[in-house]
Formats: structure tokens, C-alpha cells, sequence
DNA sequence: CTAAATGCAAAACCTTTGCCTCAAA
DNA sequence: TTTGAGGCAAAGGTTTTGCATTTAG
């Protein structure tokens, strides 16, 4: 039940390179959002011989196979994260911190909302921007 | 209350000119989520010295003075529509069809989530993907 | 062996910006 | 008259692609 990513992707009959190895395992250990510089920087760590077409590459591949996700935040760039339970993202807008949640009652309104309108839900994007709440 | 974009704009004492008076209506009679390039497509009709960097700049101003929203729908395109009614969007992922909706119990449900996280909602974003469910 | 993946560099996009001219207030 | 806006073209940043080479299966 809990699979690698690694193993997600070799289930889907995903070719497996050194390259794509190495950017599978940076997506997979990494708790943030990275854009794709900061996927290529990690993984030439593990090998020196990505070049950042193979990241931009991969991660379409990944995409496609519906293993990572493609997050936007407005700033010009894309960013990735493994797909999995179906959170959503909360901006500090004075931080930039993102963080991750997951609601229930959103879920089900979600389907509602779109059955409602003639549709099945096939995906959702939903972000949220605050601001700390200050403790007087 | 129902004032045009127009007057929205020069109420925020925005300095106005023929070219920002063209793309204002532009924005204003489009039901649709205008990128930049149709922007200046549908705005040269009106004012044939407009330049696409005039667009650029313009919605730039209009966005920072808050009477117009970006969107992104995750293609590399920014999108613009007038600001009102905090509404969301629901995309037939076959035809690129966009649907608005608003719905009283998400807007209080988001509230309630960031409130929870220790963060006063500032702004959100929400976008559902969704296909046509076929009548049998 | 064959089809697919990679590296490199060029190209393609979208967006921003510098500079000089023009226009609003 | 003065400050800001516009046009043009160049530059910036991100993403895609053509082509020759390498590699997985």
C-alpha cells in the first residue's frame, strides 16, 4: 500500500533510467514544493550527468502517469509533489511558508458542487492565502 | 452599486488614458477568461496604437488596485476577469469549457480551515476539473 | 537490435524593462 | 509644466525541442 514512487512508476511501465531514478527519489524525499531548479540542483547531487531537459522532461512523464502532481502558486513557476491523499495548500503570504491540509466536509462539498453542475470531479486544485493570526 | 470597471478605476484615482480606457471595456464585456494576447487582440480593435506592453502594464495596475483578478488555469498563461462576487471556476477537461460558481458553505468552510491553521483567510483560489457526466 | 531517453544548445514562449516620446492632470 | 503612460525593441526567465548519441529492455 505504501509503494515508493519508484515502484509506482515501474508499475506503470515507466522506462527506468539512472537520471530518472535520481529525480524520483528527490521528489519522493522532498517535504517542500520544488520548482524545477531546485529538482535539477538536488539531483545532479546524485548524479552529475542530469541536465535540466531531463528534469523538465521526467516530470511530464511523471505527471502524464498520474504519479506527481503540478502545483501553481501564481509566481511564474511550476512545482511538484508526489500525488497522494488529496491536501491542499495554505500560503503564508508574509512567509511564503506553504502548508499542507486535508478536509473532509471540503472533499465531499467538492463532489457535490460538481455533480450539481452536470460533472464528475476529476481533479481540484484549491489554495488558500493568510495571514497569521496575531496573539494579543 | 453597480458601478462600471471604469468608475471603480478612477474612484482609485487610477490615471486614465484612451488605451487604459479600451482594455478597462475590454475586460469588463468579456464573460470570458481573457489571457494577455487576446486582451491586446480585442483591445487593438478598439485603439489601433495600443501595444501589448500597454496591456501588460495596465493589468498590472489593474490588479494591484484590486479591481481585477488573475487566474491561472495551469497552462503557462495568466488569465484576467473583473473583480466581484468571490466565485470559482469549473473546467470540462474535454472541452476547455469554463464554468463560474459560488457556493456559500465552501466560502465559510475555507474561513473556518485557515482560522483552525492560526491564519485569517486573505485570499484563496479553487478550481475544479471535472467531465460531463453522460445520461444513459 | 530497436525504440526510447539524454545532453546540449538553440528556439519558443510569456513577461518585463530601458529609453525616448507623448499626453494627462 | 511636470509626472506618469505608451511604443518599440531588447532582454529576462521558464519551458520546449531538434539532433546526434547513448542506453534500457
Amino acid at each position: 500500500m505504501t509503494n515508493t514512487l519508484l515502484e509506482k512508476c515501474l508499475d506503470k511501465n515507466i522506462r527506468m533510467t539512472n537520471q530518472r531514478q535520481a529525480i524520483i527519489k528527490v521528489i519522493e524525499s522532498s517535504d517542500d514544493h520544488p520548482d524545477i531548479d531546485t529538482l535539477y540542483l538536488r539531483s545532479v547531487e546524485k548524479d552529475r550527468t542530469i541536465s535540466i531537459a531531463t528534469v523538465y522532461r521526467t516530470v511530464k512523464v511523471l505527471e502524464e502517469a498520474g504519479v506527481i502532481d503540478k502545483i501553481e502558486f501564481g509566481d511564474g513557476r511550476s512545482r511538484y509533489e508526489e500525488s497522494g491523499s488529496h491536501h491542499h495548500h495554505l500560503v503564508d503570504v508574509e512567509s511564503g511558508e506553504v502548508f499542507e491540509f486535508f478536509n473532509e466536509e471540503l472533499e465531499n462539498l467538492k463532489i457535490e458542487i460538481a455533480n450539481k453542475l452536470g460533472y464528475d470531479l476529476v481533479d481540484h486544485r484549491l489554495e488558500l492565502l493568510g495571514r497569521k493570526i496575531k496573539k494579543n
